[in-house]
DNA sequence: CTGGATCCCTCACGATACTG
DNA sequence: CAGTATCGTGAGGGATCCAG
């Protein structure tokens, strides 16, 4: 990042921590939860290694991440949010949801963020329609997890990399078929019928489920 | 700016609008209100007049900011938020109230912005303690007056240009001061009658002012 | 005097090759 | 897999200059 700003001023202050290039991507990425080194590579879409080395490390003296030996099964490093660096969550959300609004639609072959997708999810969460529900999800996005739980109401997401112990609705389908099933412009009982969306558990709860998550007007 | 990110995610996007050197802190610095090239120039403290030449007219291509010819006494050109752009305002707050979080005491010399504490006051605002409460303050910081208003509970704060017809209180300090008051480093009537705190009206409304005003735990 | 535009230099970033 | 090393490019920093 080029030289700190210097002022006193929260703002400015931030931006000195996590306004570099690439700096709030890589804390959208871990978001969802830990991650190697290479997956952020592959998150991050053409960032180069040496610049996103040099960010882990600037993120790490700021106390925002925090390098760390992989659990059990997965050996080597991972690195994880701090509690301090997790309370970017919110203004992450209304900044996405800011961008999101002047955004077109989706440009053939553009690569679409999964993270980027979770950080719309939190973001168009309906707590109202939520209230007093339990539920969990899983959602597999070209493969990959997500598990998505609603506790009376409450809202988590993580990677549900540590062997999920089966939710209650399985939803499986691309990226940029399930964006169009967060926005309206699919309709989920045609995506089902049509193959493009694998429902695992009832119809009416996958239903449900994009009826959870709605933007505002 | 740097290269777009070409991710279709709504973070992304946002960055690529405003992830740019320079450019949250110049909407920081309009979110009081239309503020002339220079003026920017002034609050941005250090910022080469050409970045800032094009930081301008990129925010005005993705219509977040509007050039526009200044009202009456004034002449010339001022920039303004659109609609757009001033909806960044609850994403700033909460990225400079988490930015403030992690920020020493200001240093000696370090510039201090005065729009960075307008932005302060958006965020730390207790809309419980001013429920029902209808005030004007105007806060005079380095000669320069800001008008702080609360409606029934609701805050709008606007840079106090046109001659303001006389707030309930004036309260009159150094930006340093000032800020010592916010976070209860320093108390009002210690201030005032050391008279780094210069109040305008009744010394209980002055207290009362800083009571709307605290950080949360 | 405001409101910029122009010039030059430096360094952060981008791309890629390479190593523990 | 997890980075480091190397090198070219262009955005940003800083001072000066020009137009209305």
């Amino acid at each position: 990042m080029p030289r700190e700003y210097g002022q006193y001023c929260g703002l400015a202050h931030a931006l000195d921590v996590v306004g570099g290039r690439w700096s709030l991507l890589i804390v959208r990425d871990l978001l969802t939860g830990p991650k190697r080194f290479k997956d952020l590579e592959a998150g991050l879409s053409g960032i180069p290694t040496n610049v996103l080395s040099a960010r882990l490390k600037e993120l790490e003296d700021f106390g925002v991440i925090r390098r760390q030996l992989l659990p059990r099964p997965a050996k080597g490093v991972g690195y994880e949010l701090t509690d301090y660096g997790r309370e970017l969550e919110e203004p992450l959300v209304k900044l996405g949801l800011w961008g999101a609004k002047t955004m077109g639609p989706a440009v053939k072959g553009q690569p679409v963020s999964l993270d980027g997708l979770v950080l719309a999810l939190r973001g168009t969460f309906r707590p109202d329609v939520a209230a007093g529900l339990t539920r969990s999800y899983d959602l597999i996005l070209d493969g990959r997890p997500v598990r998505i739980s609603v506790d009376d109401g409450r809202l988590s997401i993580t990677s549900a990399t540590e062997a999920a112990d089966g939710a209650e609705v399985t939803l499986a389908t691309t990226p940029e078929q399930f964006l169009g099933l967060l926005v309206g412009q699919a309709r989920v009982d045609d995506a089902i019928t049509t193959g493009r969306l694998t429902v695992t558990g009832s119809k009416t709860e996958a239903r449900r489920f994009f009826k959870l998550f709605q933007p505002s007007p």
